[in-house]
DNA sequence: GTCTATACTCTGATAGAC
DNA sequence: GTCTATCAGAGTATAGAC
């Protein structure tokens, strides 16, 4: 049997976490006050703070996760074949694994500026790590010859803004179904690599 | 001669919205306060109701000036010769324009969820015309038969996103030139038009 | 774990003197 | 055109009752 009083803890705090995401997302993190989040989950404010120790971790926490959720599932994912097998197995991973949260994309991308200088730190070592996933995978195709990309980094740097756009437009019920987006946007990454 | 109290205005004004341009790309609209733009100005905080009625206002006639601004240049640029032609003016205007204007641009595309919706209509009306502007290339290269494009609202979006992407890593003092850039992404932009 | 109450600071915006 | 003074409200965070 579960303690009473623990459970609540576990279950309170997913919820704070997801109506931070949520309302982060949709206003941005200066614009968004503890009231705000506490009245979204349903609690006072002062009670936030058995969850999290201020605004800024909460900001943070959400992004760590998010990144780091990111690179388990791309190594875990994208890791077979050879270099072009990688590649199409990369870009169907960013689609796919973007599509579905919008919300942590919009805040991965436009929250970085109000992490503190250490925290920002953090992130963008992570997102630098995932980067480098993608260039690995574009070296590998230049050393196989499958490739022409006269610079990687550029290369790499054009691709991720190309597929990462695409959170900005698609929608659920929109006219295309993820499948057809994954299947342009790889017929476009592939010419792109020269392959 | 002008007058004194005139003049004034003329100079203080665009200080004004220079500092709030630098503010609000730096730390974003919501962070920053009025106190805070007046400040850098060297002005205490009721002075600057003197050049914008509200907050709010100061953001969008900002966002706006940019959007005229870009529109205007891009029709300018980019419109003699036929779609290849077209195409490779785009993608240079694009770049070079974007590449003075960090902090306009990041305002542009950071800022939108803090328009009012009257507001946010206005500037979203004038981003999608610059869209149209670039698919009406590609389908005039379509219909030329020099391009190849499955999807030209789905290209358009992608070429627009790599192109914008540059902002996010470009530095002057960096390893490419502007010329460099412009080079890389256009090379990539013609493989993607299958031209 | 959550509440109420509160400390203290900052916010956008206005009024009126000069 | 700029200043000082001020308003009413909202900001984050804490303390202590229950």
């Amino acid at each position: 049997m579960a303690r009473t009083q623990g459970s609540h803890s576990e279950i309170t705090r997913p919820r704070v976490r997801a109506a931070a995401l949520k309302l982060f997302a949709e206003h941005g993190y200066a614009a968004v006050s503890m009231r705000q989040i506490a009245r979204e989950v349903g609690l006072q404010a002062g009670a936030l703070y058995n969850y999290t120790p201020d605004k800024q971790d909460l900001l943070f926490s959400l992004m760590k996760a998010h990144m780091d959720e990111l690179l388990a599932a791309c190594s875990e994912r994208v890791s077979q074949g050879d270099a072009m097998a990688r590649l199409r197995a990369f870009v169907d991973f960013h689609i796919t694994f973007h599509m579905g949260r919008a919300d942590e994309i919009f805040i991965a991308y436009m929250e970085l500026r109000n992490l503190t200088p250490e925290n920002f730190e953090t992130i963008e070592a992570l997102r630098r790590s995932y980067e480098n996933h993608l260039e690995a995978i574009l070296a590998a195709g230049l050393s196989e010859g499958i490739f022409d990309v006269p610079d990687s980094k550029v290369t790499t740097l054009a691709v991720i803004a190309m597929l990462t756009g695409i959170t900005t437009w698609y929608r659920p019920d929109g006219r295309l179904s993820p499948e057809e987006v994954s299947e342009l946007y790889w017929n476009m990454v592939r010419k792109v690599v020269g392959a």
